[in-house]
DNA sequence: CCAGTTACGGAATCATGGTTCCGCTTTGTA
DNA sequence: TACAAAGCGGAACCATGATTCCGTAACTGG
């Protein structure tokens, strides 16, 4: 993958190229997207893409992978933050984060993520929920679970509507930052166990 | 398809068992479900889900169609009742029947749904608002535009974690209205635009 | 500018799975 | 019970698209 000796320069242009060639056609053609496009769209030929990604499957990982260090970086910026605010940061960049790869999202959505990486975003979570109840920007009653449950919905509302509003997530995310804020008792709907978390973890926080 | 005359009992019989080993496998195998299996699930051969079914395509359709009349059935019953509960009752019967066919519903999500039938959603979800507006359910800035963000937000949050906890979004919904009811003024962000709606709608409702 | 690498292109290969076809079986009726 | 008619099974066909292979072209250091 990383080349010890540093790489030919059309090498890595080209690397480039194939990655942003990736997300412009399977955004357009999802799931039915096909390597031959890819790579004429990327102008080079398809034995190229191959060696540089083992198959169709490793290219994707990439790019969920890259999404991924997206969301971690917006994570340790919130995570810098001392006042209560910073979940809500997080969960605006993760909106955004959301909404810039909206068009491919959906085929990102269906593999699991590295658990190392899922690992650090419920870390993070976890510290930015009990920070932001202690500061009263959240209710008492409000858990980790709720909070992955918006990002979680977060996502789907831009899956669907993020190509014709694109800024939709952030209207809702107000609302339901509200929500989080004046629910007195949180329903009684007991909010999800541990068990159920770690098993959820790995579902791609991107 | 409906045939005019009484179809055979076998063939009634067999016509079902496709469509529930149609659900089943689109919801274990996702995409890649192959019609072979699908066959072989229902106890019939290829031949017969192809006499029923013009194509894969078309056999997912149905399902798709039949998931929108639950939904089209609970936007009638919730219409029926003259308080302002209406909407919570319908967006509880939504969020039920994403839970139900949560193993396979990002197929669904995949395609378009009939326009009438999308349109007769979207009239029931804005009599439903305004009703809740009026009294005083949900805050006087809320549009239909929320809601069905709403409604795509919970489809998410089922497609994401539907299978280990069929229940998270109840909770979530809860949550969501307390939102709702409670926000000052929506967000500076202005709410989905008409042109918006128009396009988003034949967006699978379920 | 040259030799030695490294990378590239894209035709050919191979696997998968949707769809068709047709002889056989079951159902319904007289 | 016998005859159509309607339905069934599943092997065979075909298109699509991932992946491989190898002769050729493009870099890079000297």
């Amino acid at each position: 993958m990383v080349s010890s000796q540093p790489a030919r320069r059309d090498a890595v242009r080209n690397h480039h190229r194939i990655l942003d060639a990736a997300r412009e056609v399977l955004g357009e053609s999802g799931a039915g997207a096909n390597m031959e496009e890819i790579a004429a769209r990327a102008g080079v030929g398809v034995g190229t893409v191959y060696r540089r990604f083992a198959s169709k499957d490793a290219l994707i990982d990439e790019l969920l992978r890259l999404a991924m260090e997206e969301v971690l970086a917006a994570a340790d910026h919130a995570l810098a933050r001392t006042d209560g605010c910073g979940l809500g940061e997080f969960l605006r960049a993760i909106g955004q984060s959301f909404a810039d790869h909206a068009r491919y999202a959906n085929l990102l959505l269906e593999r699991r993520a590295d658990g190392v990486a899922a690992g650090r975003i419920r870390t993070a979570v976890d510290e930015l929920t009990a920070r932001a109840r202690t500061a009263g920007t959240v209710n008492q009653g409000i858990t980790v679970g709720d909070v992955l449950a918006l990002i979680w919905a977060m996502r789907g509302l831009v899956q669907t509507a993020g190509d014709v509003a694109p800024d939709a997530w952030q209207r809702f995310l107000d609302i339901h930052l509200a929500g989080l804020r004046s629910t007195a008792s949180p329903s009684d709907v007991r909010s999800l166990s541990d068990r159920q978390l770690s098993e959820l973890a790995p579902r791609a926080g991107s």
